[in-house]
DNA sequence: CCTGAATATTGACCGCCATCAATGTAAGAG
DNA sequence: CTCTTACATTGATGGCGGTCAATATTCAGG
């Protein structure tokens, strides 16, 4: 039950890889990963929620009414974005908050201009 | 048999959107049908073999073989890609060689931080 | 026109995924 | 301990997506 990590050598490369590499097979299938996570309109409205919350995290049932789904959907699809790296979880009492994982939307973008 | 142009307004912000709404439902769908073109390790590598080419495009020919796939697949994910808008493609002859859209990585990168 | 080469398209198969209903788990209230 | 609330998990179902074989299309050469 592990959240599998997505294994992260976080800053491999101080700036920019030697950029005359192609991106192996298996390098590829880590980063599909994410990009799949990222590939739901729901996951993104949910990101996008928890995201703009002030206090920079939602519980749940703040999640479920407003995209109109039902609620083990929701813990579904948030359990993806934890997977993923994207999301933080937090349990406190009954409720679980969810906030935005720290630096992950910039690892992102990291991958996107190393490709 | 027109390519569903996915209507982008180029620049409908010129920077920074409010930062105060929350992603919609059809902006979502949107948004995620580029993160869908990329959430396949073989799109991926696509991406990264023509970015790395020297002289900016490929051929299908030269695709198929590095990712160990037929050439009906190949073709299948690079209309994908060229669907999502990430790729350009310009057929010269027989051949048709693919090479990265202007701005296309940078406009990805621009839904990450503005989500 | 005919042939061959490069690419696109079609159809079929199979596995994965989003969703929901039902149930399980855990923690606070009484 | 019992009940309720908030969330996670399981099992089932329908549909989408990646892959390949076969076929179609398009173009250059003779």
């Amino acid at each position: 039950m592990n959240a599998l990590p997505i294994l992260e050598p976080a800053t491999k490369e101080a700036c920019c890889p030697p950029a005359g590499t192609v991106l192996g097979a298996e390098a590829a299938k880590e980063k599909a990963i994410i990009f799949k996570a990222l590939s739901d309109p729901n996951r993104l409205r949910l990101l996008s929620i928890v995201k703009a919350e002030a206090s920079g995290e939602s519980c749940v049932c703040d999640l479920t009414e407003p995209l109109d789904l039902g609620q083990p959907t929701v813990s579904h699809h948030l359990k993806i974005l934890v997977d993923a790296g994207l999301l933080q979880r937090e349990k406190r009492g009954t409720w679980a908050y969810y906030s935005l994982a720290p630096g992950a939307l910039d690892k992102v973008a990291g991958i996107l201009a190393n490709l």
